[in-house]
DNA sequence: CCATGCAGTTAACAACTGTTCTCTGGAATT
DNA sequence: AATTCCAGAGAACAGTTGTTAACTGCATGG
């Protein structure tokens, strides 16, 4: 297996990833939709039009930085909630590794927030396809937890749903104290760590 | 009080309003940092350097929408959830204000949706600001409630910004729903209410 | 009634955009 | 060794962009 892909086509994906890089890094303070092929081929230093050896649009690009980005968010969300989020130290280690995942993966993240919502409609669906696809075996992962007896099908995934998107509120809180003192992180953190305690009461008295 | 502002005043006011509208029609299908100022005019109808009559750049346009959005949304969070969000019909009737609220402004959710994590700064740091704000006010109201004794104040602000954060998501999931079937709206109307119904009964056991 | 103020116009600017077609050098295949 | 293939370059295209300056016409305040 794997011929270990000759010159030429490894040089090929070495400029497809120095696209992505460069879209990745120029997207920090910009959103999708107004990011230019020019612009971007300019960061790599290579000719306008060879970007369309790589992908069809900016557009394309977008989706290919969607896979990416949920690449490394999916051995996360993973860890950090398939030990079904309850005790305090398990909920601090959560939080620990979103503020971890968001240092060390701060573009990625950044994208992923900005362009959920954003103007870029194929890439919007391939987040949101991502995501619910994260909550569903999320949702998995929460039924075998022996809290989970008596919960219905539909309440397993409104809780996994609940999850995904208290972790993305976190990882965007995280990033905008990136800059800042470490006590905004810290602030960040508690809150965080005091929100899944919440919901972690209200999953255990669902069935009352 | 209130001179009945003069023609000329009244005009100028109602052009602002004209590129305002033009802005926030585009804005559905572009994020704010594509739009462009000649694309604005051209839309409302007048020159391009009129613009600089009423904003300095498109950031400062996007400032203004920032405030007639929330405008909007800040009697609906009043009503939402002031009554304190417990009993099944009270989850029910907050949920349903939402999806009205969506329905009847959509443009300005999905603007707000779209640019809280959006690429232009200053709108973002409005948009933060505001919704900081609506969540220390809901704090207030919350801790009128006879359920919040014994809560501190850190607490307070916690549910607060959970509950502010849950209609966001909420609104921005009905916002998806809109060009579906009726059966789509009334799903994410289902999840919406029992994660409500999660995080009341996480209130009510939170001092156990 | 006349002078001022100011919303909106016109023209022009340099710079930028996505996309096309043609070409080239060198790796891959035969 | 000869041939094919293809990532990337180069030039040119018709549009677009934000911003400037100097203007016009009309509502306003003295």
């Amino acid at each position: 297996m794997s011929h270990t892909l000759g010159v030429r086509q490894a040089q090929k994906l070495r400029t497809r990833q120095a696209l992505l890089d460069a879209a990745l890094a120029l997207l920090e303070e910009q959103s999708l939709s107004s990011l230019g092929l020019r612009e971007v081929t300019r960061a790599v230093g290579i000719a306008p039009t060879a970007f369309y050896r790589h992908f069809r649009s900016i557009a394309d690009l977008g989706v290919a930085l969607v896979e990416e980005a949920l690449g490394s968010l999916h051995p996360m969300i993973r860890t950090t909630m398939s030990p079904a989020a309850d005790s305090e130290e398990r909920i601090a280690r959560a939080v620990d590794l979103i503020a971890r995942h968001v240092y060390e993966h701060s573009a990625h993240v950044r994208f992923l927030a900005r362009e959920r919502h954003g103007g870029v409609q194929p890439v919007r669906e391939a987040i949101q396809g991502q995501l619910a696809r994260f909550a569903r075996e999320l949702k998995e992962e929460l039924a075998k937890d022996e809290q989970a007896a008596g919960w219905s099908e539909e309440d397993l995934l409104m809780l996994a749903h609940l999850y995904v998107d208290q972790m993305l509120i976190t990882a965007s809180l995280f990033l905008e104290a990136l800059d800042g003192p470490a006590s905004a992180r810290e602030q960040v953190a508690r809150l965080a760590r005091r929100q899944l305690r919440l919901i972690s009461i209200g999953r255990r008295h669902w069935l009352d």
